[in-house]
RNA sequence: GCUCUUGUAGUUCAAUGGAUAGAACUGCGGACUUCUAAGCCGUUAAUCUAGGUUCGAUUCCUAGCGAGAGCACCA
């Protein structure tokens, strides 16, 4: 499809140039997939983009356009030109053999490094809806790298230092259980570290309500400052343990995680190492900084229109933005990216533009190749409550209540428990990942749990119960013995082969625009088709037609492919 | 207050400056002795307001109104 856009597009330079117009080039006019394929499979607006140019009437353009297309295109491409208003439409060749091809690539890509860093939890601190987010996003840019022709590395950066960690530790005398026992699950160790930075807050809250001059509130202050410095000088022993424990089950518990979603990083950082580099590339580079009150270096974004931030604060500790300087150049040591995408928060969007200039300035050779790409914040339409927490509900608390919630609706089925579960897990991790992904992830999102994740409708479940189907069709075909059809294809069948010619087209729109939801806005309609097809054309008769065995064999490809770059895996049975 | 993002059916989302603004959910109404009904078919319903640029604006620009985020030692 790619191959007949480009034809198409460079018969329609060579029309100008008959004209003697040498002004008109590919970026002034588009060829591109129909939005309504009664109308074709593809378009030009040549006619429309190129009439104020040329000053004539765009009707009268497309007309002479489409006489030259009809007799200058190749007729094993385009069956058929016709010329609608300001349009000239086209019908390609449906061939019989499709093939899903296994790159598809681009030029920003194709042979490049590329690294990826997204989800970026903190140990300790729970896993919320935000790395889940910003899980899903990466995961499906790193496989539309691959699909681009990238070499990819996926990595994840973790915050072990910081007051966060400070909190949890000192919040562990507030709570009424003791700490963990190795024999206690990793759930429950996990859950017992995020009760503790709740208490811990929670107290401090109570505390700074009395008045921040309270003398109680000035010395918890203080406990977690000093908590906070033992946990980077590591000098108190009992901490060191606490400290020790405490991230290395949190980590064991994202592994978990990562395992049931379906991302494998290949590196991991830390602050506790990005922080030192990053203050002594800062200190190295103290002419890009200037001090600030308290002696605090800063860097003063307001001179690029932007926020001055501090870097280093009055204690000397790094804060997040040095160490993203660090975090820079450990990434790039590790591994001499030729490009770098880090996913975030979009609320984090003005900091890191001012980190970023100032990675610019410190490193400028590896500042050049980052870039960061921003995500809408998730948000609840009906703000239910997790009833453990007492809070919102967390990323991974959300991940199994999805998979109770397809087990349950599988409990009647005919397997095994344990194949039941694994199901139940890719059903899941599917419904919460489509609905990020099919809409625009650069804008807020809002995550309504009755609904956004039924399992019916304009879903990630709907796409899969689709594959489902096309396999056990597929299995009872084994028997049959298959002929090849005569006569026309049904309207369905052929609506869905021409369905299926556009799925390169869209990937590479997908790559382009860093935009998964083109790929997920497809896949419905695909499956749709396909589901359209299938009540209307049994396909299992006396005599079996391969043409239509071959369209569920493409179909299932293609809805394959199409999940793997959403990071959603496809299943036997549901 | 300043900066950034954002405003499309009742709800949740689509739509490189172009054709009749597409879906899904909900509501209402259908079909089935059929390969998995998590399916299929039909139906009601929308571009915040006011200007501007353009042959053409949901899309770009300006202003207003509404929503969200950020604004120095958290990340």
């Amino acid at each position: 499809m790619i191959s007949v856009s480009t034809h198409i597009q460079n018969a329609c330079l060579d029309f100008a140039t008959s004209l003697g117009r040498t002004d008109i080039d590919s970026s002034m006019f588009v060829v591109d997939v129909t939005k309504d394929m009664s109308k074709g499979d593809l378009y030009t607006n040549f006619a429309l983009a190129a009439a104020g140019k040329m000053e004539k009437n765009p009707m009268s353009i497309a007309v002479d356009l489409g006489v030259y297309l009809d007799t200058h295109l190749d007729k094993t491409l385009v069956e058929k030109v016709e010329v609608v208003g300001g349009y000239v439409n086209f019908w390609i060749v449906v061939s019989d053999s499709l093939e899903i091809p296994e790159k598809i690539s681009h030029p920003s890509f194709a042979g490049k490094k590329v690294a990826y860093e997204y989800t970026d939890p903190n140990p300790m601190k729970e896993f919320h809806i935000g790395h889940l987010m910003a899980n899903t996003i990466g995961e499906s840019m790193s496989r539309l790298g691959e699909l681009a022709g990238a070499e990819v590395k996926r990595y994840s950066y973790q915050g072990d230092v910081g007051r966060h960690i400070a909190v949890t530790l000192w919040g562990v005398r507030f709570l009424d259980a003791n700490w963990p026992e190795e024999s206690v699950s990793i759930t429950d160790k996990v859950k017992f570290l995020g009760s503790a930075y709740v208490a811990g807050n929670a107290k401090l809250a109570e505390l700074k309500s009395t008045g921040e001059e309270n003398e109680e509130y000035l010395k918890a202050v203080k406990e977690i400052e000093v908590m906070n410095q033992k946990v980077y000088d590591r000098t108190d022993e009992e901490v060191n343990v606490m400290y020790d424990q405490g991230r290395e089950w949190s980590l064991e518990k994202f592994e978990e995680l990562y395992d049931i979603l379906g991302t494998k990083f290949d590196y991991y950082f830390f602050e506790s190492i990005t922080g030192p580099i990053g203050r002594d590339l800062v200190l190295q580079n103290i002419k890009h900084f200037a001090r600030g009150e308290n002696n605090a270096v800063i860097f003063e974004g307001e001179k690029f229109d932007m926020h001055t931030r501090v870097f280093i604060n009055s204690k000397g500790l790094p804060t997040y933005e040095a160490k993203e300087i660090g975090l820079a150049k450990v990434k790039y040591d590790v591994w001499a990216y030729d490009k770098s995408f880090v996913i975030t928060a979009n609320e984090q969007k003005q900091a890191l533009d001012v980190t970023l200039t100032a990675i610019k300035l410190v490193l400028p050779e590896i500042g050049n190749k980052n870039e960061y790409i921003f995500n809408g914040m998730m948000k609840f339409a009906n703000m239910k409550m997790s009833s453990r927490t007492g809070k919102i509900i967390a990323g991974d608390e959300l991940v199994y209540s999805m998979m109770d919630a397809s087990l349950e609706k599988m409990k009647d089925r005919e397997m095994s428990e344990g194949e039941k579960k694994t199901i139940a897990r890719d059903v899941a991790v599917a419904a919460i990942k489509f609905t990020i992904l099919k809409q625009n992830f650069r804008k807020d999102i809002i995550f309504d749990q009755e609904k956004s994740l039924a399992l019916e409708g304009d879903s990630g479940p709907y796409i899969q119960y689709t594959a489902v189907r096309i396999q056990s069709v597929l299995k009872k075909v084994k028997d049959e013995t298959t002929t090849i059809g005569t006569g026309e294809l049904s309207k369905e069948a052929l609506l869905l082969k021409r369905t299926l010619y556009r799925f390169e087209h869209v990937c590479l729109a997908a790559i382009d625009e860093s935009a998964p939801q083109h790929i997920a806005q497809y896949l419905i309609d695909l499956a749709s088709k396909f589901n359209g097809f299938y009540t209307n054309n049994k396909i299992i008769t006396e005599s079996v037609d391969s043409r239509l065995v071959g369209l569920c064999e493409h179909t299932l490809k293609v809805l394959e492919k199409g999940l793997w770059t959403l990071g959603i895996r496809t299943v036997e049975k549901m």
